[in-house]
DNA sequence: CTTTTTCCCATCGGATAGGTAGGAATTAAA
DNA sequence: TTTAATTCCTACCTATCCGATGGGAAAAAG
């Protein structure tokens, strides 16, 4: 199970991605790196009503990951550092709950030795490998833009 | 990821299906229902050494979850209720870690409304149910007869 | 030099994971 | 009929983590 800051961290992602789509697309500038317009805590809290303190240290957490950049001081706040296709799920998950993978044993970017059995022969190696590699089709292929897009065309915001 | 109690569960079932498939082929009886040699907790922990005691309650909780059955007393133990075939992995998870999915909002057994926002709307359940989908494509296939499969030893089944 | 923001560090209460202890009930066999 | 082996039940314990909060310091803009 996700825990409560992945949640969170996808609300508020949700939020810059969309802002960042609309400036992409006002701009005509679809491929440009960074936003230049930061968001703040507290719009994005307004937007997903949160614990303000507890956002923060989410959002300093991606920003330590490599997925959010920020500016201090008066108008400032978090953008994203990559258009939002070119970050999959995966890294924010990883990021803020650590390893996809069902055991450590089978983890690619946190793995483990697992002392307790034979790795070439354990059944269940096998088998928690299967699961972490349905697990990745998913969450290497979905990226932020996933998360703003909504299904029916209906004009469902919030 | 996975608790210590669901492998340990995995680590002693192992033992079990082991014992039940071998006694199924001695007494060319495949279909038998279920096993009349039960194995004791005291056997599965030499087999696969872990603290006694855990295992107990893990053993309990496998059977009020409707896998393992038990005789009391001298002699006595635990034995899978249905041939191997038939207990996919998923139901051994739930029994002892709970829900597969991610999040409570796309759980199938564990459903739990999600409150904050909307789920007809909420560009994270869908992506969230994708992932449950892919889990349960490979935990729901995958029983525990895939557990005492060994890839190099050729004779591999499915 | 005041306001708005991010940034950093410390703490905290409650829940959960992992494990332990002791003994009652049941059964087989000596 | 006693004894040994087993499951079963209830309670407890300890360390860690989750979710969250508080108090500021540092930076930036006006």
């Amino acid at each position: 199970m996700l825990s409560k800051k992945a949640q969170y961290a996808f609300r508020a992602l949700s939020t810059l991605v969309r802002r960042d789509l609309a400036r992409r697309n006002e701009q005509n500038a679809p491929d440009s790196s960074a936003s230049d317009t930061p968001t703040s805590i507290s719009d994005m809290v307004q937007i997903h009503p949160m614990s303000t303190k507890f956002l923060e240290t989410i959002l300093l957490d991606l920003k330590r990951g490599g997925i959010l950049g920020s500016k201090k001081g008066k108008g400032g706040g978090y953008y994203l550092l990559k258009h939002p296709d070119d970050t999959p799920l995966a890294q924010v998950i990883r990021i803020l709950d650590g390893p996809i993978a069902p055991l450590p044993c089978v983890s690619l970017h946190f793995y483990e030795r697992c002392h307790d059995c034979n790795e070439a022969v354990c059944g269940l190696n096998r088998l928690m490998a299967e699961v972490r590699d349905a697990n990745l089709a998913v969450l290497e292929q979905r990226t932020l833009s996933d998360l703003a897009v909504h299904p029916e065309g209906a004009a469902a915001s919030a």
